[in-house]
DNA sequence: TATTTTCTGAGGTACGTGCCTCATAAAATG
DNA sequence: CATTTTATGAGGCACGTACCTCAGAAAATA
């Protein structure tokens, strides 16, 4: 016989199916002694909910948000091409998304959206915004309400509700330090670090991770300290000129954000050496084109397809109070160069 | 209003209940023009089945099979334990997954395997075996009698009905070839190519990528032709023995096959030297301590989790007749360093 | 036109669960 | 013991689809 099912259960428990709702809905109304001889019931004949009838029943959609910053680079929009892509796969399962945006830069206005939404019109969140103190009550409050929320991309690490979704940010450094430390080979000279800014914690990661294996593995190099372009054109072409005028002997660059093409256009203004060893982050189309055509020589990837499946299988396992299968919600931290780049569109 | 059900499609149509469910379902008794006026009401409507409501209707769960080589290394305990994760996820989606095993070797023992499967038993199969004219004949037959098939990690070129769910093999060789040229820096010397045999169409096709970029990028090395193992311990002690023997200057080992601990054994009799570089295939435990170890440099990667998950989504979207959502299914090559290994456990 | 054959509609039951009401049994309270 | 409160059972409708039967309409054939 197949899957036991809430039948099943009453005559195991003894009990009414009326009982078995209750207790499966942890609703009121049954006495604690009952709740246990379900709940041995349950294990005994292992059973598990079916949630498609279950939602099927209920008639109830997901709704899950997902709330980006609204500015938009190449690895925003890559994001927004996942998310409607796994808006059309999930179709088939009662599954609707939607994306708001607010400015990344200011936690009131994010803590604001965040707060805006109902039980009404959500059931998860999933949340890329630097944490702050704003944006950590919001999340408390949305634990409060009953919706469930994850981290995405950015973590939350005191926010205790937040489950995180994405990469192990220091992990990612190294693995830039290590190939970095490898592709110069054993030449000398110095390496730039750009990235937006340093406020922002997953930099800070990145940075610890890339130093501390360049000091071990390639001691030769000099590493220099990071460059912020405050996402300014200007600065950008300033600082690159600065860095590549105080230091003639540059090895290598780590572009420590995600969006490449500012800094790149200015490391092309100054002519970088064919030798010198350029790694980023995330497989936008402009890295696409550079790593095809050589000006780039690996990024590291998160996979963004992956990202915003995890983020919502983790969102519907928490609102369904189901257990997740923790190995497929780990995001690996991939290294991407010409040779293995994925043929086109969408990530896996 | 939520999505359109059959009734709304049964109203738009102008037609009953039981038309609609006959022309969903491919039965006969309908007319071709009436076929065709439901088809319009489909697409006007944007209808989709709702596959939990259907599947629940019919009670029906999906069996799937996985037929993999009867012999045991770290690579197949990789994917059992995949493909065992993946089943008791799927609980809840009503699949069950059964495994059959074969010798690799024997194309009559697998095609008499697949052709002992009928209807009843099973869905859908995902078949790993090299390509031979008895098992190519036996899924056609499969596909005859509407089993659904995927070729899974070796590829069935001739068989058309097989979709293919694995990685890109002459990519993958192209790779680990950059990688070589690379990690080597400006050291010149010899790099063995160490294989189980090269009939397998994945090593030929390793073999031609890694051969194409070590040409381009590398010419200061001299790879050297590809050593079999057959399989055999003795047999592979023997032939790094002699390859070592014959080249003092080894600056490089590709180890071609996905399973490395023999020949990292007989590679480790020899006493490499620190700076020689080797490069491995498939992320195994025993890979997994030589790269934390460092007598590994990096392993090419299909991740084996994704490998089994999207088997089963490509199955089950040909057994409904569904669109795949193309790039969910394109499985990715993935270099794993030290630094970039997944903790543990199964893959993502 | 009469007859047969092929389509089509109407309506039912089922799947596993959610969620509601109503009645009654058991327990706790006065 | 009488009364109130709390637990529980019984039963039904709903969700969207599958699949069955039966009657009747339309089309094809004689």
């Amino acid at each position: 016989m197949g899957r036991p099912t809430t039948k099943d259960l009453a005559k195991a428990a003894g009990v009414s199916l009326a009982t078995i709702d209750r207790v499966l809905n942890a609703r009121s109304g049954v006495r604690q002694a009952t709740v246990e001889r379900v709940h041995a019931a349950i294990k005994q004949l292992n059973y598990v909910r079916d949630i498609s009838a279950a939602n099927l029943a209920r008639s109830k959609d997901y709704k899950l948000v997902f709330l980006l910053p609204s500015h938009d680079d190449e690895f925003i929009d890559t994001i927004l091409a996942a998310i409607s892509e796994a808006n059309t796969a999930l179709l088939h399962e009662r599954t609707q998304i939607s994306v708001i945006r607010a400015p990344a830069n200011d936690p009131h206005r994010i803590a604001e959206e965040i707060d805006g939404l109902s039980t009404d019109d959500v059931d998860g969140i999933a949340i890329m915004a630097p944490e702050t103190p704003p944006v950590r009550d919001a999340i408390s409050n949305l634990e409060a309400r009953g919706i469930a929320v994850v981290a995405f991309v950015s973590s939350q690490p005191n926010a205790e509700s937040a489950d995180f979704v994405g990469i192990n940010n220091e992990a990612a450094g190294r693995t830039v330090g290590q190939l970095m430390a490898r592709f110069t080979g054993e030449r000398r000279g110095a390496v730039l670090v750009v990235t937006d800014t340093m406020q922002a914690r997953d930099s800070q990661e990145r940075r610890l991770g890339f130093d501390a294996i360049m000091a071990k593995y390639a001691p030769r190099l000099r590493v220099l300290a990071s460059m912020e372009t405050y996402g300014d054109p200007a600065r950008t072409a300033q600082i690159i000129n600065a860095g590549f005028q105080a230091n003639p002997d540059i090895a290598g660059i780590y572009l420590m954000n995600h969006d490449l093409s500012e800094t790149m256009k200015a490391v092309d203004a100054q002519g970088a050496p064919p030798e010198c060893v350029i790694i980023g982050h995330e497989l936008t189309p402009e890295a696409r084109a550079r790593l095809r055509g050589g000006s780039l020589d690996a990024v590291i990837t998160q996979d963004v397809g992956h990202l915003v499946r995890s983020s919502i299988r983790v969102l519907k396992a928490k609102m369904a109070s189901l257990g997740t299968v923790a190995s497929q919600e780990r995001i690996r931290i991939e290294i991407t160069m010409r040779e293995n780049m994925p043929e086109n569109g969408a990530p896996v």
